[in-house]
Order: structure tokens, then C-alpha cells, then sequence
DNA sequence: AAATTTATGTCAACAAGACTGACATATCTT
DNA sequence: AAGATATGTCAGTCTTGTTGACATAAATTT
């Protein structure tokens, strides 16, 4: 935290001067994470505003298809957000026939959760786009490059303290 | 709407079946997108919660910061919401102090955006978490590969149809 | 000069999706 | 039998987005 900035009180809070460190700061990376996906999710927020739904209930649909089974805690853990905010999203996939739930069959308090043939169809009609996008973005990037890309994204993430934290 | 599910009454719903097109979609990219994306904003979430600040003042004060001078229109077209959004966090910035406006000298009826010295160094404090995670996830990346990653955000984006849209 | 357009600000109402806190129920574990 | 765990639910709050309507000052057009 070297704020020598304030310490030459010289100059009246000059207009132009720029940030002290902004050498060292990667705002190009930044910017570009920040406006891909900002156009990445507008995709399909153009089609949940047709059917009543969200992005909450992208996710939700997403995940139960990728991972058919998963209980409400793996829910939870891989969005980040409380079951309350979960329970009002999911309760409406359920009543309106996109997902269902069964009881786990060793642990009968699990609510174990599967995509309708509904819930699949619309995980598709989503990701579609998306995934047409993610193409298009690929096809600029030379095939040697390609997986760096991977591993970028990957290295982006929080790596899990699976407990002890 | 296609419920072709309830048509075919044969098979009670097989629990495990995934997607149709399943090959043909990325779903890889699209989740790790998701997830670091989420943990990107993670860090300067944390910071924000302190000064009573959000998610929108961050990214005004980082575009004010990177191009001072910019008019309120710039920075509607930059965030692409609305400008009632936009006056909201805006305001409380400027009551802050983290930013000022400046009649534009040409047009007196534009406002000019410029950050404070107390505005540079929230958007600095703000970048430098985000800045650092980009460098870890980077030396995952063998150096060769590196460029691609901008060429693939990039790509991303939307493409300006600069008017006539 | 008058009329119109443009850049910005503001009031009011609403919605999505996140949060906290409290409490209920069924089931599993000790 | 007692306690812990997985899930559900009620109720209220906050941030950040939306739409619609209207106000003002300054620039542009007629």
C-alpha cells in the first residue's frame, strides 16, 4: 500500500493523472473478463425472457444436467449462494416440470436431483448459444494456443481447502 | 415449446440419461466461465462490503479510472444499463468523493467523469486482488500459450455494430 | 428567434436474486 | 433417547437491474 500520491500535495488534485501502480495492475485482463462475460450470459438471458425464468434458474438447470443426482448441498457448494435463495429458484423448476427430486437411497433425508426430459431440452437451448459463442472466440485463437485457455480459466478459480478451512 | 417428453409415455423418465447433442457442446468452457468468473468478483466483493459499496460503484470508478474524462454517455454504452441504474451508484459516489464531474468545455451539457485521489485508490485497492489472481492463473499457462487467452476473451465479445443498428 | 433535439438528472414503482434470522420436519448418528 | 444433519419454509431486507414519465439546460436546426 504505497500511497506516496498524497504526499506530494503539490499539484490540486490534477484531472489526468493516472493510478501510482498502474504499470504492475493487469486492467486489460480485467476489462476483458469483465465485457466477455457480461455478452456471454446475455445469450440466454434472451431466452429466459420468454419462459419467466433467470439466470438463477440457468444455473440450477445447468448443474442437475451435468451432474444428474447431485443433492441440494452439491447445489449449494458449486453456486456459492444460501438455500433460501436457492429453495424459491428450485421450487419453481420443480412445480413448472424441469427438475425432480428423489429421495437418496441411502440417505433418505437427500433430495437427490434429475433433469425431465423438459429440464434436459432447455439445458440444451442454452448452452447452445453459448457454446456457439465460445466457438467463434476459439476459432481467433491459434490452434497451438488453444489450450492455455483451459488452463487460464481453470487457474482463475479458488482452489478448494476440501475442509480444515 | 415442444413437450415431446409427455408424448412418449414409454419410458417412465430414465434417471440417467444426459442431453441429446451432448458431443456438440462445450460445456467445459462454459462452466469454467462460470466459476471464474464468480470468484473473480469474489475478491473486490469482499473489499466493497466494508465502504458500503457494490458490485456497480466498483465498475464505475474502475472505467472512470481507466479513461478520465469520459461522459456519463460513455459510461451508459460501456456498462450497458440504463442511465436511472447508472445515476443511483453515481451519485453516491460523487457525494462520497471518489469521483467528480466537470462540465465538458465544448458541449457545457455533458458531464466529465474523473476520479479523485480517494477514487484512485479504491479502484486500485479493488484491482490489485483481481490483478494478482490473473498472474497466479498465468503461470499455469506455458508462456507460449499465453497470448491466446486475450485473443479468446476478446473474441468473446460482441461485435460493435458501431451504428445503422 | 423559435422549435427541436440532445445530454443529463430525477421521481416513482417494480422485479430478480442475493442476504439474514428463525423455526419445522424427517432422518441419521451417537 | 438425544443430538446432529439435510432439507424446507416464512418473513424481511438490500443491491442492482428494469420501465415510464417528466424536468432542465445547452446545442442544433429551421
Amino acid at each position: 500500500m504505497s500511497r506516496q500520491s498524497q504526499a506530494k500535495a503539490a499539484k490540486p488534485e490534477s484531472l489526468e493523472t493516472a493510478l501510482g501502480n498502474t504499470e504492475t495492475i493487469d486492467f486489460e485482463i480485467i476489462e476483458l473478463l469483465f465485457f466477455s462475460y457480461r455478452d456471454f450470459v446475455s445469450d440466454p438471458d434472451a431466452i429466459l425472457a420468454s419462459s419467466g425464468f433467470g439466470r438463477a434458474h440457468h444455473r440450477v438447470v445447468h448443474f442437475v444436467n451435468r451432474e444428474p443426482g447431485m443433492t441440494v448441498a452439491d447445489l449449494l457448494d458449486t453456486l456459492n449462494i444460501t438455500k433460501q435463495s436457492l429453495a424459491r429458484v428450485l421450487k419453481q423448476l420443480i412445480d413448472s416440470g424441469y427438475i425432480r427430486q428423489v429421495a437418496g437411497p441411502e440417505d433418505r433425508r437427500q433430495r437427490k436431483l434429475y433433469p425431465t426430459q423438459a429440464g434436459r431440452d432447455l439445458a440444451l437451448a442454452l448452452a447452445e448459444p453459448q457454446s456457439r459463442r465460445i466457438a467463434r472466440a476459439f476459432e481467433k485463437v491459434p490452434p497451438e494456443m488453444r489450450p492455455g485457455v483451459k488452463l487460464f480459466l481453470d487457474g482463475m478459480r479458488d482452489r478448494k481447502t476440501s475442509e480444515a478451512g
